[in-house]
DNA sequence: GTGAAAGCGCTAACAC
DNA sequence: GTGTTAGCGCTTTCAC
């Protein structure tokens, strides 16, 4: 049988205050009711209502995470990231794959402000967050993490320096002296592709060397996906000596192409890939990739999610700096 | 401000059950009242306060997913399939990972169980779960999902056929003549990796081949464990011909291993990983995956407690097949 | 130090 | 068709 509260002080013969005092700690009762109390809670193996405390309270101690592709495998890492810091702040986390739709995100917004969850940590959609304002301009604690956008206000966020990314990568095969670099990307319109195809360009600029808005291909986060876009790619652009893929996906089903073209990595073309996926160094040749830490931005989003909820000014923006891990294929 | 059913009810001059019916659709209310309320509550965006409606329909449409190894491919591909399916059916997911952590993953129950989740897919860590019988005694939902562990009464079950994958594996690799199999697992006394080396064992002994169980190296779940379990076990049987390895980043670290030791691969040791990682058909030579599928499991297990839910003596054992995706590393 | 009781925001039985 | 109201299980103010 269901205990409640009521239940334990009646065989204690206490009230539900003195019961409710004793749990949570929240006023000095005497030793010979406390032990009473915790006798028959043991005996029941009672556990309080949480969903009585948490309308009583207002607050629920769980947290929303909104990703929008899962399981990509950074989304992996950031989820990872956050779940664990919430454990460890006594926190739950209801996570939500909104598999880039929009209004789907919208509604689970919705759903969750509506007292289910004390904050979100979001990763927006591709299609603009700036209906965000009305839970930020109420104080809703929202952060966003991982892709940016501008338009939504009073909000802080927690992303990687996804401009230093491009620009780092870019400056890599330039230094090898690969000028016709392509780049793979797969979900337009967010500010982790568009910063790191801004820092491309300026690593370009840098170099003289000129940009041209055909040697930038889409193509789906899929192992099909990248092969398909380096073949479209290549087929466009025959000079392409160098590619720049945002994708760990992507990344694989790239090689895979190439090697179906019979072209060498990096000796026909070299590669810069994303991610740190685990069998890069297996690969032949091993692949060079820029990283961005997934977990710690996850990590990190908790933290000022919790900032943000005990105080409502905190709008800070986080942006963690990429890691470059050089192996064989960018030509090193 | 916060808007209540109270204030809704208030300012379109009805009562609050008539505001609670038509938001629910429980009964038929005048087209005149109904147009009114649904006014007020799209001008101030009214959402009913999901805390309070818990409360009273002591349900809160949330499960609990709580699993062992995150992020492991495997786990990750069981919590996409469980997220999607439990969306489509309007229920949230409450994400748990207790690596492997027996205690927490007790306190955690406990936790879920306190109303704050209709029911609960568990993949137990190693140590036992029987400690749940006295929960699922009580009809509270729950349901094992991966990992069987038949010391726990009256629960559902989805899991991978591991027996048949252990079989089916081993047999493959003795059909191309490879007789000194060696087994390369991470987790002991779990059901995925007992019953597999089961099945294993039944291969050997169908083909007459005697077991041995120094065949048989326990590693970390990482490429490093992988390649550090290769070098153990190489190192004390020198006569193994093959591998066949439970988890996918191990494989990864044993090709790494192999190829450091400048083994070819399949022709002095051949190679059955589990588990379809992305780069499989890159790496040289293409590798040979025994595979479950992950996110079918999940979005079983979702059914499943949906099912046991509704009807509290279901308690079927829905075991998936392998499949396996033959390449070149088995010397196919 | 302890208890009575109000009230968090909703649903649903019951009355009209 | 609509309103009144009890009550879900807890926390917390206020008396004592």
């Amino acid at each position: 049988m269901k205990m409640t509260m009521k239940d334990i002080a009646k065989e204690a013969n206490v009230s539900t205050a003195t019961v409710s005092h004793v749990i949570n700690g929240t006023k000095h009762i005497s030793e010979e009711k406390q032990n009473k109390i915790m006798e028959v809670i043991r005996k029941y193996n009672y556990i309080p209502n949480s969903t009585a405390k948490n309308l009583r309270k207002q607050s629920t101690k769980t947290a929303g995470l909104i990703v929008s592709s899962f399981p990509d495998s950074f989304v992996t890492g950031m989820v990872y990231g956050a779940e664990k810091r919430a454990r460890e702040m006594g926190y739950n986390l209801l996570l939500i794959n909104t598999n880039e739709n929009s209004s789907y995100e919208k509604e689970t917004i919705n759903l969750l402000h509506a007292q289910m969850v004390d904050g979100i940590i979001l990763a927006p959609t591709s299609s603009g967050a700036s209906y965000l304002n009305s839970f930020t301009d109420d104080n809703f604690p929202i952060v966003l993490v991982n892709r940016d956008d501008p338009s939504v206000k009073n909000v802080p966020k927690v992303t990687g320096d996804n401009y230093q990314t491009g620009f780092d990568a870019t400056t890599h095969l330039l230094k090898h002296g690969y000028k016709k670099i392509g780049i793979i990307y797969a979900v337009a319109n967010v500010s982790t592709t568009v910063n790191r195809i801004e820092g491309y360009k300026d690593a370009l600029k840098k170099y003289h060397v000129p940009f041209d808005d055909s040697f930038i291909e889409q193509g789906h986060a899929t192992v099909e996906g990248g092969a398909e876009a380096v073949k479209s790619l290549l087929n466009r652009e025959k000079d392409i000596s160098a590619l720049f893929i945002l994708n760990d996906l992507m990344t694989i089903g790239a090689i895979s192409k190439i090697k179906e073209l019979s072209l060498r990595i990096p000796k026909d073309i070299a590669l810069m890939g994303f991610g740190d996926f685990a069998s890069a160094n297996i690969i032949d040749p091993p692949v060079t990739n820029i990283v961005l830490p997934p977990e710690t931005i996850g990590k990190t989003a908790f933290d000022v999610l919790l900032s943000k909820i005990n105080n409502p000014e905190y709008n800070k923006h986080i942006e963690l700096p990429p890691t470059l891990i050089t192996r064989k294929s960018c030509g090193c």
